[in-house]
RNA sequence: GUGGCUGUAGCUCAGUUGGCAGAGCACCGGGUUGUGGUCCCGGGUGUCGUGGGUUCAAAUCCCAUCAGUCACCCCA
């Protein structure tokens, strides 16, 4: 067999790698139960008309079919592989709704799937953090004041840099457009989101040649409003468009930037040129930026969602954000921005005198597992400075000698050579597991 | 999916007009049976991404392909 080759955006990491994506998914997790989300897992595929029932993403779905299926199978239910949590889960409450408690808060942290060209932080699979909150019939906005709280609050305790909620809303915007008497205010909404990459010049010719010179001024002068308080609300209101969807608009965006202002400030920026995301976005949306890895997208989107799911008369409008773990992680890794404080879980590695005594040691492993210290014992009863280089060389930090003669047991710190009895020795809190840093 | 750049040892890279595949670090063994890191001695550990083609001869030139990366598209 000749040597397998990487599969392009498909990523697998190292150990170590693993290990702080562990550390990373825990946390996220914990962050995510202390706000009271419940952990749910939906199965990997969906029946397709589901999956395109949005629309544009038709070309980044992956279908699944069996390799000898045959035509007759061809009128079966074809399947897909979810390419968001945000659509199976939207499918998943309109199935269980009368098992459900509403509002209804859960996460889940899944792989997803998507045909797309990879790059630096972008795979075809890639593991995303999601939480959303549906309830039925009508959903308050004050949730969407509270899913960027909670990013912060499970990003921010990472050793990362910095993250910036950027929030906008697609009601506010639409209520502009609308307001200037522009009839498809999703071709601007595409336009505008280009600003960054391709200047406001560009961007405005796009807009005045369709729809007139003062009308790219004032979408242009929309885009540009930025702040981290309600402030923007008076620069909206000084371009003097008005229309309804407009007031509520910023009403709901004043509300989520004040929130955020009292108990996470310099978390959330109102920036009023963002319309990315999925297209099933009705109100708030999000997008993060992650200081210093600005170039490479979002780390973490969402937004509220007033149609995706709906049957017949029953209505679940939600509101939810998606950290993109595998981005993040991928672009942190290739910066050596993050790493763990060693590459395996082992905290001792036992040393081993004789193949004889191997119970010897076997027992004082297990003795050390059974009070929570992850162990094992020296492959083979090497020289000692063999089996202290063994510890050494793959990180593990103490090496623990049985007894032999006169000698006790003994404990080496292999980062410090201190050597001490190992009666009564536990490691520092702070060597039990590897962790982030 | 479209276009550009890149691909040599575990890592960072050198390799001339096509002429026996190299360096530093890392790694392995030894320095006389028990305590690593320093030091000394020894060792190249490689399908030159892969598959074809041109040639007496290809890491080097040509084609394809895979992977990485950048710009589009889209998005976590």
């Amino acid at each position: 067999m000749t040597r397998p080759t990487p599969l392009s955006g498909f990523p697998e990491w190292l150990p170590e790698q693993r290990l702080a994506e562990q550390q990373v998914l825990d946390r996220l997790r914990r962050t995510f139960e202390l706000y009271g989300f419940s952990p749910l897992e939906t199965r990997a595929v969906e029946p397709l008309d589901q999956l395109l029932r949005k629309g544009e993403t038709s070309k980044e779905v992956y279908t699944l079919r069996r390799l000898q299926a045959t035509d007759d199978d061809a009128d079966e239910l074809s399947l897909g592989l979810h390419f968001d949590l945000t659509v199976p889960f939207a499918r998943y409450v309109l199935e269980n709704a009368g098992k459900l408690q509403f509002p209804f808060r859960r996460y889940q942290i899944q792989k997803v799937w998507r045909g797309e060209r990879p790059a630096a932080g972008r795979y075809r699979e890639f593991l995303q953090a999601d939480i959303d909150i549906v309830d039925r019939d009508t959903l308050p906005s004050h949730y969407e004041a509270e899913i960027p709280l909670v990013i912060g609050d499970a990003l921010r305790a990472l050793p990362i840099p910095p993250v910036t909620i950027l929030v906008n809303n697609r009601k506010l915007c639409e209520g502009f457009y609308r307001g200037l008497g522009i009839e498809d205010p999703e071709e601007i909404l595409r336009i505008v989101d280009k600003l960054d990459k391709v200047g406001p010049s560009v961007v405005k010719d796009e807009i005045a040649q369709k729809h007139g010179e003062a009308r790219a001024d004032a979408c242009l002068a929309l885009a540009g409003i930025s702040a981290q308080d309600a402030s923007f609300v008076d620069e909206v209101r000084k371009l003097g468009v008005e229309h309804p969807l407009l007031d509520e608009g910023v009403a709901e965006l004043a509300a989520v930037v004040e929130t955020a202002r009292e108990h996470s400030p310099g978390l959330v920026r109102a920036t009023l040129k963002i319309a990315r995301g999925l297209d099933y976005y009705t109100g708030t949306v999000y997008e993060t930026e992650l200081a210093g890895f600005e170039q490479f997208g979002s780390i973490c989107s969402g937004g509220r969602y007033d149609n995706l799911a709906s049957a017949g008369k029953d209505v679940f409008p939600g509101v939810g954000i998606s950290i993109g773990v595998s981005r993040l992680l991928g672009l942190l890794f290739k910066a050596d921005a993050l790493s763990v404080s060693r590459p395996v879980p082992t905290a001792v590695l036992v040393a081993l005198w004789s193949e004889e005594e191997r119970a010897v040691s076997n027992r004082i492993a297990a003795s050390l597992r059974a009070r929570g210290i992850a162990t094992e014992v020296a492959p083979a009863p090497a020289k000692l400075g063999k089996q202290i280089r063994h510890a050494e060389r793959r990180g593990i930090p103490f090496v623990w000698f049985p007894a032999n003669g006169e000698n006790p047991d003994q404990v080496k710190d292999i980062r410090s050579g201190e050597q001490v009895d190992a009666e009564g020795w536990a490691p520092p809190a702070e060597d039990i597991a590897p962790t982030l840093r």
